[in-house]
DNA sequence: GAAAAAATTTGGATCGATCCAATTCATAGC
DNA sequence: GCTATGAATTGGATCGATCCAAATTTTTTC
């Protein structure tokens, strides 16, 4: 029933040579003679010996073949893969482990599965992070790693997109079509309930998710500043991305907006959702733009505008970095705007 | 610069201890004594020594903590992953792993990368199979392993979702609306170009994408045959689900048809895209049921009527099945109809 | 204070392979 | 037939930890 578990000494014995004789045939095939290669291969058939034990060949040669990634969702990894952006990101990934057959996986970073310091990994990508010293352990055992959308410094490989940019150009093409009255929607990254921040209120990268976040914030202001709006005027709702109510929640509160800025494109569709529920036309009577690209966003109806903010290209690089070892750079992918059908200029 | 690469041996020394005494302070804290293990942290902290390697745990305990998975398209990682069913079963084996916080790897099945047999996991999951014999590396290298959407028989475990109990579902229930004019969408897994089976020619599993396609052939058969229609004289066009010109085709092909039955629901999607270009009302003029519930088919316009194809589910249980050792059952899940706005009664 | 019991600590063996230097074997040349 | 030369094979050491039984130390008991 049980097979029998066979290591490489038995099919050595049972082919009459040295275990080491019978390694090369697996590791080193053309060092051996053709006759006695093809022996142990036959006692190794007849034994069911699939070849070297990973195990045993890992201590050894210490190099996995992996790239893990610390997803950047606090409630675990089935929680970030729901996250579309993270999904795109993750394929960019596997795109270019693909490329050179290595395998990815993605680790809980809880406290007490081993995490990080058990990671059969040659190399790290950290989804996200608020710290760089959370990036520690993976230092002190000497992996090569890169940190995502946070810029690294010198020491630290990261990958990150202008998201300053991104927004900017958002902003601008609601300016250029000739919207002055905004609303921003902005993030909330910890499941917590939608908070309101009026006009006025002096606001700081709390009143977003995460530096990420702040720079799109900023990103925006810098656009309203060319046309003299500050943006500390312009009232914003904070809320997490799935958060249903949000959408109801800001159209209420910025009845006289005629464009919403949202930092997600999820919330952007939902505002679209929510603006159909109360036969308000997008983009007509309302412009939406969200930030990031995800296939829901051209589906939608009106399809969205909003920032493509080359999640895949993001994965692709960062994987790229650990799988050449060039981790020196702290590279900025540059963003652009996906003009599609929920902008338009404002009802006169 | 470079850390130097510290053992746990050197730490034994360091702290004046025996290296079984060192390895219990990381193993089991608990036999030390306390002034032992705190001389032992001591040390391990000013050598910077994170914990035991886990090359070395490795070997002895043979345990990895982890799960893989072996994705279900041909053509890598990245491309099975753009597979939005394949995510969702994706999401379900992630949340059994969080549970018990082990990780997911996924691996390129390519030849040269050492692939299956090379894979630090405890156990398989097979996303998608051909032919049973595929799994015979994890057999050999003694891996609990599991397929899907297969019926493993009594020497393997599966996990699958009663596809042809879903199909039947949904022709019963268009059936139930006075639906008489069929046609069918059925699967391509090549990305070869769509192929049209016109009524009445002979039609075998290769008229579907694989086994589990051809059952929903099967469950659409068992409900047109309880309304006196034979299958076989329903026209079928074979596509692959992102292939964009098959809706079209479709449709020109069987312009009679009053209801669309696609075995996935990208094609049903792109059937209600495509028929709104031809200002086809859906579902007054043309009803469309798909297969598989993803987020799409909720946010599409109208939102689709389709069978949810329980994805996630089959990785929960799948992940399960392996956690727990439990491998020897044929796990088989009843999918479910999920009635939205696509469907509705012919015009007269 | 000595013996018994309990708690810690330790060295040797082991997990399954690979690497390396040394050895054995085969072939060729004279 | 004997040696030089190169190819093939081998045993010993190693990767970094854990397990186990034996040895040691500490604590308890009378």
């Amino acid at each position: 029933m049980t097979i029998p578990k066979t290591t490489l000494v038995e099919v050595a014995r049972a082919a009459g040579v040295s275990r080491s004789t019978a390694s090369n045939v697996f590791a080193h095939p053309e060092r051996v003679r053709d006759d006695v290669r093809k022996a142990v291969e036959t006692a190794a058939r007849s034994l069911g010996y699939l070849g070297p034990d990973p195990k045993g060949r890992l201590l050894r040669a210490g190099k996995f073949n992996t790239i893990g990634i610390i997803p950047p969702g606090k409630w675990g990894v089935a929680d970030s893969l729901r996250n579309p952006v993270f999904h795109q990101f993750l394929m960019g990934v596997a795109e270019a482990c693909d490329e050179v057959g290595a395998s990815v996986v993605l680790i809980p970073d809880k406290a007490g599965s081993g995490g990080i310091g058990a990671a059969l990994v040659d190399g790290l990508i950290f989804g996200r992070i608020s710290q760089l010293a959370e990036t520690e352990p993976a230092r002190l055992r000497r992996l090569p790693f890169v940190v995502v959308d946070v810029d690294g410094g010198p020491g630290i490989a990261s990958v990150r997109v202008d998201a300053r940019h991104g927004a900017y150009l958002s902003a601008r093409h609601l300016l250029d079509l000739g919207h002055r009255n905004f609303a921003i929607m902005s993030f909330r990254r910890d499941h917590g309930s939608p908070q309101f921040h009026p006009p006025g209120a002096p606001r700081s990268v709390e009143a977003t998710g995460m530096e990420t976040d702040w720079e799109k914030y900023l990103g925006y202001g810098d656009a309203l500043a060319e046309a003299g709006i500050d943006i500390a005027s312009v009232p914003m709702l904070q809320a997490d991305p799935w958060e249903t109510k949000a959408a109801a929640l800001l159209l209420d509160t910025a009845p006289y907006a005629t464009a919403i800025l949202s930092m997600s494109v999820m919330q952007a569709i939902a505002v679209i959702g929510e603006a159909r529920r109360r036969s308000i036309e997008v983009p007509s009577e309302l412009s939406v733009t969200g930030f990031n690209d995800i296939p829901e966003a051209a589906l939608c109806v009106p399809p969205v505008t909003t920032v493509d903010g080359m999640g895949r290209d993001k994965g692709l690089v960062a994987a790229r970095m650990i799988l050449e070892g060039s981790l020196v750079r702290n590279e900025v992918i540059a963003p652009r705007l996906i003009i599609r059908a929920s902008t338009a200029p404002p009802a006169r």
